[in-house]
DNA sequence: ACCTGAACACCGTTCAAGT
DNA sequence: ACCTGAACACCGTTCAAGT
C-alpha cells in the first residue's frame, strides 16, 4: 500500500545503521491503524508490525502505550476548528468549534478518558486551542474568572455528546419492560429528531438542544456573575 | 473479612451440592473489588477468587466480562437520587438527580463508555430512572418530544463532567509553555473556584456554571420551542 | 543510541472431564 | 446444570545481547 513502512526482512539485530522509528512515524501509523481496525487494532504489536520492527523497539521512542495514546490524541486535536474565533460572533464560533469537536472525537472516544485527566503540559496543540478558545472568550467580554469553568463545562458536555454519537440507535427501546415504564416509552416514540424524520440522528438532536441550552444559559450566567459583583449564580 | 465467600479448600471436580454463584453474589463481589483496589482489580480470576470458585466457573452466569460491567452499572444506578421528582420544582429536583449523577458516577468512570452506548433493555434499574425523569419533566410542562433529548444532553454533561471530578487538579498547568499561550494561562490563574479560595474544588465550579447553564437554558428552548410551534432553536 | 529475540506476568475465554 | 483444571490466544512490558 505505502511505501513507507516496508517490512522487515530478517535485520539482523543491532543498532541499525539510520534509525527506523521516530515519534512521528510512530503516530502516523498509530492513526492508520485506527482508521482501518479501530482501536481494537491499535495494540503494541500491531503498530511494530506495521512499521516493520520488533514490539520491544517501540519501547526506545515511548515509554508505554499510554504515551502513544496522548500522541494520537494531541494529532486529532489538530482536527478541531477554532477558526471561528476573532471572525465570528462567540456563539457562533462557539457553535462551529463544538460541532467540529464532537464529530471528531465521536471516531476517537477511547481518547476521551485519556484527554479528560491530561495534563496540558504534554499536550501543545491542544493547549494552543485553549489559547485561542480564552482570546475569544475575552474578546466577546468574559470576564476572566468564568471563562476556564465555561470551557471545562462545554468541553464536559461534547465528551459526553461524542460517546452518544457511538450509541446504537434503538439504545432507549425498552422491550418487554415497555409496560412497566410507560411515561418513558411514549416520549422515546415522540422525540425530536433532527432533520424533522425518522432519520437517524437523533444524537444530532440533543446535541443540539444541549448546546443551544448551554450557550444562550452560560450568557445568562455571565449577566448574572456581572450584576452580583463577581459571584457565581444558584448553588447546590 | 466477610463470611460469605469462604475460599475454596480443594473442592472436588464435578457438579457442587447446591450451587455457589448467582448474578447476585457475582456483582456483589465485583463492587467490593471495586471498592477496595479501582476497577484495575476488578479481573475475572480476582472475581473468582474472591468467590472461592476457578475463573472459568464464572463463565456459567456471565457470558463476558462486559456482562459484569453491565450488572455493577445497573447497580451503582441505584445510588443516583431522583427523589426531587415529584416533590420540588423541575429546577431544584433536576439539580439533586445531577449532582448525584455526577458524583456516583466520577467513583466509578470506566462504567461510562459502558453505559453510554448500553440497551436500556438490560437495565432494569436505569429504565426506571429514566421514567422518573420523564414524568417529572411531564409534570413540569415539557412538550413531550423534547423530553429525551433533554435528558440525553443532560446525561452527556454529567458523564463528561465525571472524568473531570478524576482529573488532577494542575492538569491546566501550561508549564514551560506559559509563556507562548499567555491568555490561557492567565485564565487558569485567575479561575473561579467552589467555595471562593484555592480550595480543590475547581470541578465543582466548572459542574455548577454548566448545570445552571443547562438548566436555564433548556428552559429557554422549551420556550422557543412552544411559541415557534414544534420547531427547535438554532442550528448548526 | 537503537535495534532483535526471548521471556515474563498477566489478561479474558474455551472446553473436556467430572458429578 | 455447574463446577475444576488445563490450555489457548492474546496483551503490554522488560531485558540481555548485538552493533
Amino acid at each position: 500500500m505505502t511505501a513507507e513502512a516496508a517490512p522487515r526482512k530478517n535485520r539482523p539485530a543491532g543498532r541499525p545503521a539510520q534509525k527506523i522509528l521516530s515519534k512521528e512515524g510512530i503516530t502516523v501509523a498509530a492513526l492508520k491503524l485506527i482508521a482501518a481496525g479501530g482501536y481494537e487494532a491499535l495494540t503494541m504489536s500491531g503498530l511494530a508490525r506495521r512499521l516493520g520492527v520488533a514490539p520491544s523497539a517501540l519501547y526506545n521512542h515511548v515509554a508505554s502505550k499510554h504515551d502513544v495514546l496522548v500522541m494520537v490524541q494531541d494529532h486529532v486535536m489538530a482536527g478541531v476548528d477554532v477558526s471561528g474565533f476573532g471572525t465570528e460572533p462567540w456563539a457562533e464560533a462557539v457553535r462551529r468549534w463544538a460541532w467540529s469537536y464532537r464529530d471528531v472525537f465521536s471516531l476517537h472516544t477511547p481518547l476521551i478518558p485519556v484527554i479528560a485527566v491530561l495534563p496540558v503540559t504534554g499536550a501543545p496543540r491542544t493547549l494552543a486551542m485553549y489559547e485561542e478558545l480564552t482570546a475569544g472568550f475575552l474578546a466577546a467580554g468574559w470576564p476572566q474568572p468564568l471563562i476556564v469553568p465555561a470551557i471545562v463545562a462545554l468541553e464536559s458536555f461534547i465528551f459526553g455528546s461524542a460517546y452518544d454519537v457511538t450509541a446504537p440507535e434503538d439504545i432507549f427501546e425498552s422491550g418487554e419492560l415497555a409496560a412497566a415504564n410507560p411515561k418513558f416509552t411514549a416520549a422515546v416514540r415522540a422525540r425530536q429528531r433532527d432533520g424533522g424524520g425518522t432519520g437517524s440522528r437523533t444524537a444530532d438532536a440533543a446535541f443540539r438542544l444541549g448546546l443551544e441550552g448551554l450557550i444562550s444559559g452560560l450568557e445568562a450566567q455571565r449577566q448574572g456573575w456581572a450584576e452580583g459583583g463577581g459571584q457565581a449564580a444558584a448553588g447546590r
